[in-house]
DNA sequence: CGGGATCCTTGACGATACTG
DNA sequence: CAGTATCGTCAAGGATCCCG
C-alpha cells in the first residue's frame, strides 16, 4: 500500500488544520475546549492545579491534566515543584486574551446569560483582584450573600488583610465586619464594570451593611475584573 | 424533580463554561473548531461557501455549514444573495485573529511542519495577494510546480490580468510567460516573508524561467502573507 | 458548479469513582 | 493535592449523494 494522499485515513482524526497560516497553526496549540481558559488562570497568577480548577470550576480534573500536559509540551508553560508557570511565549498570549476578552466585551457580541452567573468562579476572581496596599490594619471579614442562590452557593467568607486574603465557603466563626447582599447578576455587573459601586447600591436587593467606615472604604479595596474594557 | 444543580445532567453536553468572564462568553462563540479559520478567510474577503472551502481544503462541507450557521446566529456573518459577509462585530475580529498569527510567527512557538503544507491552500492564497495595479497590461500565465508533490497537487497555473486573476489546477493551453519550481517548504517560506525573493531563488531545487523581463518585475506583483509579522 | 444533506465511524469531552 | 481509571455520549471527520 502505498499512501499518496497527506490526507489521515477514514476514521482516522485529523488533529490539524494543514494549513501553513500561523493563525492555523497558533489554535493547533491553543483551539482545543479549555485551553485559553487555563492561559487566562496562569496570566491570573494561578499556579496550582486545583488553584487553576477554582478560577474553572467546571472543567474536568481530567481535562485540566491533559491541557496541562499539552501546555508544557509546547512550550507555554513550565511544570516545577512549586506548581506551573508561563514561560515567555505564555505570557506573550496576553495579547490573545485580551482581544478575545475586548471583543466580548462590547455591547451586544456575547451577553451575559444566567448560565454564566457562577458565585464560585465569581468570588474566586474577587479574591486575587484586592489590593492589599489599601485594606485596613487589622484583618476584615466580609460576607457576601447572594440572595438568588440555595445553599452551598449562597455565602462566601471573604477574610482580607495586609498580607494575605483568604475565600472561604464556610462560616469560621470570625467577626464580620461587613454583609454583602444581593444578586448575583448585580453583584457581577458590578464585578466587570458594567455597574458603578453607587449603581449597584441602587439596585433593589442589594444592600451592604455593618461597620459605616469600613463600608466607605472598601470601594477602594476592589480592583476589579481584572480584563474590563 | 427539582434541578438544584446548574450542571447539565448525565450524558448532556456542556457547551458553555459557566463564566462570567468575557474571555469565556468569546470562546463559547468562537472557540469550536474551524471557526476562527472561517472567520480569517472572510477577512480576506470571500463570501461563497466553496470560496472559503477553498481557502479551507479540509474543512468537511457539513462543519462549514454548520459553522456559518452558528456565526450568523451570533451575529457575526450575515447570508444574503451575494453570499456570506462580516457584520461590523465580524470586522472587529480582526485584532483576534491578528494577535494570533503575531503569537505563532515569532520562532519557536508553533512550528511549520511538513503537513503544514498545502499547495491548494497555498496557491489560493497567492491568488487573493495579487496587486493588480502592479501586473502588465496583457494577461500573464505563471505555472507552479511544486517538485516534491504528486500529480494533482503539484502544477498550478495562475492567470494574472489587469481585471482578473484566476486560479487553475489544469493547463488551458494558454501560453505560459513564467514557470516557477521548488519545493512547497521553500516557497510557503518565500509567502510567509521567512525568506525574501533572492533567499528563495538561492535556494537549490527552486527555479525561475521564463521572460526575463517579467521574472524581474514579478516580485512586486505579490503582496505576500496578509498575517506575516 | 455552488451549496448543501445524509450516513457512518471514531475519539474528544464530560461525569464519576478511585488512588499515591 | 494532583491526578488516573472507566465509561457514556456527541460532535468532528470522511465519503457519498442530492438539488437548483
Amino acid at each position: 500500500m502505498i499512501e499518496v494522499m497527506s490526507s489521515p485515513a477514514y476514521g482516522e482524526p485529523m488533529t490539524g488544520y494543514g494549513q501553513f497560516c500561523a493563525v492555523a497553526r497558533a489554535l493547533e496549540v491553543l483551539g482545543e475546549r479549555w485551553t485559553l481558559l487555563i492561559v487566562r488562570e496562569l496570566l491570573m497568577g494561578s499556579t496550582g492545579f486545583n488553584e487553576i480548577r477554582r478560577g474553572l470550576p467546571r472543567i474536568p480534573t481530567a481535562t485540566l491534566a491533559t491541557r496541562l500536559r499539552t501546555l508544557e509540551g509546547a512550550g507555554i508553560i513550565t511544570g516545577g515543584d512549586d506548581g506551573y508557570s508561563l514561560t515567555a511565549a505564555g505570557r506573550d498570549l496576553f495579547p490573545v486574551v485580551a482581544s478575545l476578552a475586548a471583543w466580548a466585551s462590547q455591547p451586544g457580541r456575547a451577553e451575559i446569560r444566567d448560565d454564566h452567573l457562577d458565585t464560585a468562579a465569581l468570588t474566586w476572581d474577587i479574591q486575587r483582584r484586592i489590593d492589599l496596599e489599601a485594606i485596613p490594619a487589622r484583618t476584615v471579614v466580609i460576607e457576601f450573600e447572594f440572595t438568588d442562590r440555595p445553599g452551598g452557593d449562597r455565602r462566601y467568607w471573604l477574610h482580607v488583610g495586609r498580607r494575605r486574603v483568604d475565600l472561604c465557603r464556610t462560616d469560621t466563626g470570625d467577626e464580620v465586619s461587613v454583609w454583602m447582599c444581593g444578586r448575583v447578576a448585580d453583584i457581577t455587573d458590578w464585578w466587570i464594570a458594567r455597574k458603578t459601586w453607587r449603581e449597584l447600591l441602587d439596585q433593589p436587593g442589594v444592600e451592604i451593611s455593618g461597620d459605616r467606615d469600613l463600608i466607605h472604604a472598601m470601594p477602594t479595596w476592589f480592583l476589579g475584573y481584572a480584563l474590563a474594557s
